[in-house]
DNA sequence: ACAATGACATAAG
DNA sequence: GCTTATGCCATTG
């Protein structure tokens, strides 16, 4: 199972109105330091791919894309549809009441990743 | 195998 | 809070 796989998969079990940092998923999969890595799963995906992309942004709670112009905008309008709010500087809150960063637990994640190794579900390259 | 790159993260100034 | 510098991981030439 490939790394960007199992980044794939996870992102994929973001519940709706619920977001995830680089750095958290890379932590989920026990690669503390894969952010980058993670961040660059997300950049080879296409847009018409089931993965939902855009719950994933960086550890400041804003818009990290540059996949294109209006990335961020796009980004932002599909979360917020999800019921995700921003403020005025740009970024969620991701601790607070309202903290919209999702907290899986790490057997739901072990789970995910071990239904995922026996799918091995087509790489959703380009 | 080596060097460079990137939708990141963290520390320091 | 913002800008720089360094570290990390997977991928690519």
């Amino acid at each position: 199972m490939n790394f960007n796989e199992q980044v794939y998969a996870l992102v994929r079990c973001i519940p709706p109105g619920k977001v995830l940092t680089y750095g958290t998923v890379a932590r989920l999969l026990d690669v503390p330091h894969g952010a980058r890595a993670v961040g660059w799963a997300m950049r080879r995906l296409p847009d018409s791919s089931s993965v939902p992309w855009f719950r994933v942004i960086n550890a400041k709670g804003g818009i990290s894309t540059g996949y294109a112009e209006n990335g961020e905008l796009i980004q932002r309008t599909l979360l917020e549809a999800e019921g995700v709010h921003f403020n005025a500087e740009g970024h969620t809150n991701l601790h607070g009441p309202q903290g919209v960063l999702w907290k899986p637990s790490p057997w739901e994640v072990r789970a995910l990743l071990d239904a995922a190794a026996h799918q091995e579900p087509p790489l959703p390259s380009e």
